[in-house]
DNA sequence: TGACTCATGTCAGCATTCTGACATACATTG
DNA sequence: CAATGTATGTCAGAATGCTGACATGAGTCA
């Protein structure tokens, strides 16, 4: 509530905005998502994989915005459960393409579906306009962050 | 890459963009707060305190985005290391309400410039106009969401 | 007043993610 | 060819956050 000129004022700050619409997103999916036994690193790796089939560890830890070795620790988990096949050796360097199974493609329909009707819910109220705008500024920020002081 | 129909398409999809965004601006806060030997929850304790001096620890958690037991561990050890501190008994009901003490304050400082240039550097190539219209977009999305199903 | 509901602080145990480190595979460059 | 740099998979330990649980204080309502 203050304003002391020197703080960043949390009201007005656009980050700390960014960071409560992540925040309410990941409880809403994690709210979704439990009943299915799955958190969302676990769908996100697995819908990584429905799209782009053969995605190494590295790429799926990248795409799923966690470190490698914590994508490392599910990916063995999956492999164990059969959601996901590795061949035991690399075709080429030491990247391991992953697959999924027909059971992680079960798996992850039903998870599909949940997540779904959160993004839509979330869409709710906005234009199809607003939609693109949304793309356009959050894409301005990713690539402003990304670029380094 | 691919086009299923029934899957959630990553490339179009504003969760996951808001996901990402929210990803680079934590590692951009991370990457500047920890010379400071900070973390971004650390951190924002601190600035909370200092814009609403008083709340409680369960009105910190929600305004961190963490539950009020993990900021009661983060509270614990900023009042024993000096940087906060609250009453021993609760002026009424159970909440204790937290300060920042002159060190607390000097601690933040540092660390809120460092955060502000992250978010200059965030809103680069955003005019005003821009910066408006991702006010009320990330609005919308928290509204709709937090609003339930 | 007494029963009920809700919010809070806190303890304990568990899950998830991270940092640090190492060996390996490929590409680049001199 | 040898040296270097970059990317990868993986192991180990530490940090961080979460869920579950309990007791306490305050408000509501019959």
């Amino acid at each position: 509530m203050s304003q002391d000129g020197t703080g960043v004022d949390l009201d007005r700050s656009l980050g700390y905005l960014l960071k409560e619409a992540s925040s309410a997103l990941r409880i809403a999916m994690e709210e979704v998502l439990r009943p299915l036994g799955m958190s969302v690193t676990h769908y996100s790796c697995l819908e990584l994989l429905a799209q782009r089939p053969g995605l190494s560890n590295s790429e799926l830890a990248r795409g799923a915005f966690v470190t490698r070795q914590s994508m490392n620790v599910l990916l063995q988990a999956l492999e164990r459960d059969g959601y996901v096949t590795r061949p035991a050796a690399a075709p080429v360097g030491k990247a391991l393409p992953a697959r999924l199974t027909p059971r992680g493609r079960r798996s992850l329909a039903k998870a599909s579906a949940a997540v779904r009707s959160v993004e839509v819910r979330m869409l709710a109220g906005m234009t199809e306009a607003d939609r693109s705008e949304a793309f356009r500024l959050l894409r301005s920020m990713v690539h402003s962050l990304r670029d380094g002081s």
